[in-house]
Order: C-alpha cells, then sequence, then structure tokens
DNA sequence: CTTCATATGTAGATCATCTACCTATAGTCC
DNA sequence: GGACTATAGGTAGATGATCTACATATGAAG
C-alpha cells in the first residue's frame, strides 16, 4: 500500500513566498536554484517541491514581487531566471515582520 | 466594496491545535477561556476565533487528545472544560518539536 | 427590557500547499 | 546508438485547517 505518512504542510501558508523572496533577495536564480538553496541552508528540514515552487514563482510574478527572464546557466542550460523587485523588498520586509511578530508570540505561549 | 484587507491565515495549519494542548495542559480550561488566554499572552498578536477554535478542539477530542465535560464556571454558567489526555500530551511534545525545527530551518534562511 | 459579556457552536469559502504526473536536454557510461 | 542521471520547468487535482459570518442562549447591569 505504502501508505506513506505523509508530513502534510510542512511549511506554513505563505512561508513559502517568503522564502523564496528571501532567496532571490540574494540574487537571481532560477527555480532549481531556489529550490536546493533552500534544501541546502536547512539541511533538508525544509524543500520547496515542484508543484508549490512554480506556482508560488507565478504568484510573485502576477503581484511584481518578482521577474522572469530566461538566460543560460553555467552548464550551458536554458532556465528561468527570477529577480526580485523593489515591491518585492517591501512585501519580503512585510511578511518578515508579520513572521516575526506571530513567531514571538507562539514562542510566548509556548514558554508558559 | 468594503473589499477588507482580511489578514488570511494568521495562523499556520496546525499550530492551532498546538497552542490549545499547550493551554489546556496548565489545566482544564473551556473554550472561552482557552481564546482569551491565547489573546492575553500574546498581547492579542493572536486569537483563536471561535470559528477555528471549536472544529479544532472537536478534532482534539476525536483523536483523544483532549477530553471534555460540561461543569459551573466560577460565575456560575455551564462552561464544557477540556482537558488534555496522555496522547494529547505526547501530541503536543511532537507537535512542539517539529515547530521548532521548522522556525530553526526557516530562522537560518532569513539570517543568511 | 435592553444591552453587554460570557459561552458554544455551524455553514461555507478560501487558497496555499502537497502528491503525482509530464516534458525536455546535456552529459556520461556501455 | 541506447540507457540513464541530473538538471530544468511545469500542470492537475485533492486536501483541509483556517477564516468570516452567522445563530443561539443566559447572567448581570443599567
Amino acid at each position: 500500500m505504502a501508505t506513506t505518512k505523509t508530513p502534510r504542510q510542512e511549511l506554513p501558508n505563505g512561508t513559502l513566498e517568503m522564502l523564496i523572496l528571501k532567496t532571490i533577495s540574494l540574487g537571481a536564480m532560477h527555480g532549481y536554484g531556489i529550490a536546493q538553496h533552500i534544501q541546502r541552508v536547512t539541511d533538508g528540514v525544509l524543500s520547496a517541491e515542484q508543484g508549490s515552487l512554480y506556482p508560488a514563482l507565478e504568484r510573485l510574478l502576477n503581484k511584481g514581487h518578482a521577474t522572469a527572464k530566461w538566460a543560460q546557466t553555467p552548464t550551458g542550460r536554458q532556465a528561468r531566471f527570477y529577480a526580485i523587485t523593489a515591491s518585492g523588498r517591501k512585501q519580503l520586509a512585510a511578511r518578515v515582520a508579520d513572521y516575526e511578530q506571530v513567531s514571538l508570540a507562539i514562542g510566548r505561549l509556548l514558554e508558559a
């Protein structure tokens, strides 16, 4: 049957966009690279699966928080490079502030 | 239009159950009291709305993580008091561990 | 007798995330 | 030539907790 425990909802809603924005704020990157970065930095704790990643990237484009252009990777492949925009940086800052506030609040509850 | 910004998804999925478990781990409490506790401790940053709270309490009952019985409040009202079970404490510990791992991972990404 | 705080619940919508699938190419090994 | 892996981008459909809004009831206060 291979029922696989399926660790549902590994990432809190809205967090993926924040992590993507943060990642491309360090420099333009393609989707595959973003996924690798997230996995590498978190030692595999977090992973951006394709089914979440690409829709999230599309949302960021639609909202104007990122731009994309096709270009060659160092290894000679075509890939879509995403870059953060000014509004993306604003959004990132806002999301991080929200996240930290909620995170602090949860921390306070768990300490009690 | 009154489009109301509606701060969607204030609480990450699954977190509410953890916060409820934590709250009733300090002593049996009724739903209204749980909501107040969460709001008070977090200075209003977090709030467990009825539409989220009561379904979450039902889920905890169904899973055996909590038990409930009707009793009188100090002010002479009928209320349903929820108490944590042994499996609830286990679940709480597991959730907290998960939360902290993810929290750390996100922190690492945001620091970079 | 009306209003407010307390107290419990339901109905329906939202929507990001997840699993699982498909396509394509460059490089390597046989 | 053929098979395979890593790289790269994407879609389809399901899930399901959370949210907004509503409905109900009662004790206390004015």
